[in-house]
DNA sequence: ATCATTTAGTTACTCTGGGTAACTAAAAAG
DNA sequence: CTTTTTAGTTACCCAGAGTAACTAAATGAT
């Protein structure tokens, strides 16, 4: 199975391209969707929560919500422990969502007509077991 | 299959990120790689077809080229089209290329140990087809 | 043969996106 | 009450790629 991370890496950068291309539709990237979709299916979270769900440093998460923000898709919510920043959809990042939720759908749709169900079910599967035997992987360092 | 892209795409950071740190024990990186990789499938060849094949554009082409170039590991030969720069892998580049490809295969079998070979196979063959579906919806554009 | 067009490659500039280090302010631990 | 840890920000830097404008060489067309 010689060069199946070669396929993959090969592939990210029309995903990533389409997608993007659909995001501009919103004023968004897709970096910054992260952030989207974990606030609609986490709810309000701080920073830390969700670099730490995604695996990416402090200030990448800070810098994706101070757009959002501008963009008046996220809004600041106060807790208890004021170093954190909490942070909710607004009205207008649960529209976005919609509108994006059912883009993205639809795209994957597309791509993916021709591949039967179960073969789709394998992959997308896959992809949790690689990341899981990376991290044991870079555990051992 | 709500989210197939999604884990897609978190799987890309940890990857490149480790192929990374594999090559940088040579001096090169992923992208100068596929360079590399090109070169001892295709045998000698022009930037253009480099750069055809991967779906990128000519500057980046020259910059892998480049840093391959002072690496010692591609040398140019001539040929009759003089606006054309022929390039192929040099006897450190050949090297090079084994030691590397060694390297990956093995991460390849340790990051796929615990994932049946049918279901490998499945999840490698699907990748080309996303990738033509998503050329077509380009088309389309 | 000569002039216009196409092709290969380079250069300069810009963008996206992320990491590291150093810092502040607040909370937790001792 | 002092020390340590935690959340977040800022400043700086890097990888990697795209676009536009350009040069030089080859092709095509009259």
């Amino acid at each position: 199975m010689e060069g199946y991370l070669q396929r993959f890496l090969a592939l990210y950068r029309p995903v990533i391209t389409r997608l993007n291309e659909l995001m501009s539709n919103y004023g968004i990237t897709y970096s910054q969707w992260i952030v989207i979709y974990h606030l609609k299916h986490r709810g309000a979270s701080t920073l830390v929560e969700i670099a730490v769900q995604h695996e990416v440093e402090k200030p990448t998460i800070t810098r994706r919500v101070k757009k959002l923000m501008d963009l008046g898709i996220v809004e600041q919510i106060l807790g208890n422990d004021k170093r954190e920043k909490i942070i909710q959809l607004t009205d207008i990042g649960e529209n976005i969502y919609r509108d994006i939720r059912k883009d993205i759908t639809e795209l994957e749709f597309r791509i993916m007509e021709n591949i039967p169900e179960h073969e789709r079910k394998i992959a997308y599967e896959i992809f949790p077991k690689i990341n899981d035997n990376l991290k044991k992987e870079r555990e051992l360092h």
